[in-house]
DNA sequence: GGTGCTCACAAGGTAGGCTTGTGAGCATGT
DNA sequence: ACATGCTCACAAGCCTACCTTGTGAGCACC
């Protein structure tokens, strides 16, 4: 749960601009508001932090030492509100959009967000107007379904079938991994292996019912006697947290665990006989790359990173 | 800049807890607003996406599939959010806080609000009363001074340098990497080395003037000739995007383009004669490890990273 | 000394979000 | 059959945060 003393995002996008510009004014030219409002917020902000963040002079604002410093924890924070936004974006572009897509869930969760910002900045970066794109997520059958008829122009699905009568390519991949915190008995380096059936037999660290993670774990060792969990968290932070203390074993998109599995907060473990790794292809109909455009513009972006 | 459709965290918080507790009332109770006050804030919610959230019945509300979407997309924003609470908390403790500490400003920054969240999840997992940290964010000179004169308990300072008369523990690295696209001539098998003078020759891709990464680059390069940046940039994953599209090269910290280097979106180059690695250790004084209590959970979950 | 930039203060309007009060639908148990 | 307890929705009213417009003052540059 969230303290008292968090700015909302648009004071901190406010504070983020005001740090760029160095200036209240510019700043909130820049968004779209008086420059009295900006003032007034950072104000309402700098309560809230209990410290001034900026220094306020005759000819502009610079930043105080705390002022940067909670501008660079924002900037994280907007990253990942500007995920959000594309994906919002997508869901709701009005029907005259210029490119429809069609991806399971587990790619609109985790990957596309990403793609879309970064399609998004380099079309701004070369002077384009952004496409408007939108997205529907459903599962890979249906996505398939709505490329074959033309519904949607590019669709991503999650493999390892090559659906028949459409062109693909590999965008990613997608796959839980099995973790331990470092001072838990299968971290062992001789013994980072088990068994599905041993998987399945411990009491594991769990998201919530409903959750995709969870989901996909549940089928991938569905026709195994289960234990029940030994806990059940809420977020893959809280998940990572709990592992990481050695509340036991856990599986986690390999996306979020990537940091710490360099850094060795968590250690990785082989589950024999059993295949939690997904390919994620573009798919589309026609010829043998996506239609020109935005569409194999976004297919490529999204190549590059596999 | 944020479009007008991303509610606020405050509102994402509440989808985050109204999917968990699967009922509209039950999250407003653990927010403390009433069920009326939730109710029409995920009604405003759905206004903003333009698509219905949750699926209300008599006995409960399940969130829809694009509300489980925007959630998965929340929980990333809300991540970055903790860590931004967890920093601004340190900021503010009061003074009958029971954990002083002082930090260069680098770990502040990226280090630390990770570790106080990781520290606090694991405090409350164990039914302890979470410890108020009081954090002064200073450069290195400073924070061995604090922590010398008794000022703090514990104190993160940026290394090669072993500070005398205070005991140490590594608790990390900080690095900027440098990388260029895919595409760079640079990225070629052959050559994904450099010296120092070119990279100070080459115009690269950059952070706005005051930024962290920005001053250390610029403190490195500073005996050398240094070319005009080819693009300046406000946020990192700005910078990420054009590197990856090919403007340039740039120099990023390491943790941001983990996951770029892993993918192959961007690839990193040797710089011979050029150390831009740096040491992060705790400091303290007395005893051969950190004084008992909070300091000492906390030094070993840091520690733990590495 | 004018011009243009900076920010701050003040007054007034709007609206979003909150609370309290009320009611209706559904499930369960007496 | 009916009460209880859970769910959520609607309505009225309040409050506060935020916005705008208008104004003024300090600093720099021409």
């Amino acid at each position: 749960m969230l303290g008292p003393h968090v700015p909302e995002l648009r004071a901190l996008e406010l504070l983020v601009v005001v740090s760029r510009t160095g200036s209240l004014g510019a700043a909130a030219a820049e968004l779209g508001i008086t420059q009295q409002a900006a003032s007034s917020r950072v104000r309402t902000m700098e309560a809230l932090v209990g410290e001034p963040l900026v220094t306020r002079s005759k000819r502009g604002s610079e930043l105080t030492p705390t002022g940067e410093l909670v501008v660079q924890w924002a900037d994280r924070v907007l990253d990942a509100a500007q995920e959000l936004d594309a994906g919002i974006t997508a869901l709701r572009a009005d029907r005259r959009s210029h490119l429809d897509i069609a991806a399971s869930l587990t790619i609109a969760e985790h990957m596309l967000p990403g793609w879309l910002v970064g399609l998004r900045t380099e079309q701004v970066k070369r002077g384009q107007q952004p496409t408007e794109i939108t997205m529907t997520a459903t599962n890979t059958a249906r996505v398939v379904e709505m490329v074959g008829a033309g519904d949607v122009t590019l669709g991503f699905v999650e493999g390892p079938d090559a659906p028949r009568g459409l062109r693909h390519r590999l965008v990613g991949t997608d796959e839980l991994l099995v973790v331990v915190g470092p001072t838990h008995p299968w971290a062992q380096r001789s013994r980072r292996r088990v068994s599905a059936t041993t998987l399945a037999a411990t009491p594991l660290v769990v998201r919530e019912v409903g959750s995709g993670t969870r989901t996909v774990l549940e089928r991938a060792l569905a026709d195994l006697p289960m234990a029940a969990p030994v806990l059940e968290l809420s977020s893959t932070a809280s998940v990572r947290a709990a592992v990481a203390a050695g509340a036991g074993p856990a599986a986690v998109g390999a996306h979020a665990v990537r940091d710490d599995l360099a850094t060795g907060r968590l250690v990785q473990v082989a589950v024999t006989g059993l295949d939690l790794t997904r390919r994620l292809h573009a798919v589309w109909k026609g010829g043998p790359t996506p239609p020109e455009g935005p569409a194999r513009e976004l297919v490529a972006w999204a190549a590059r990173r596999h």
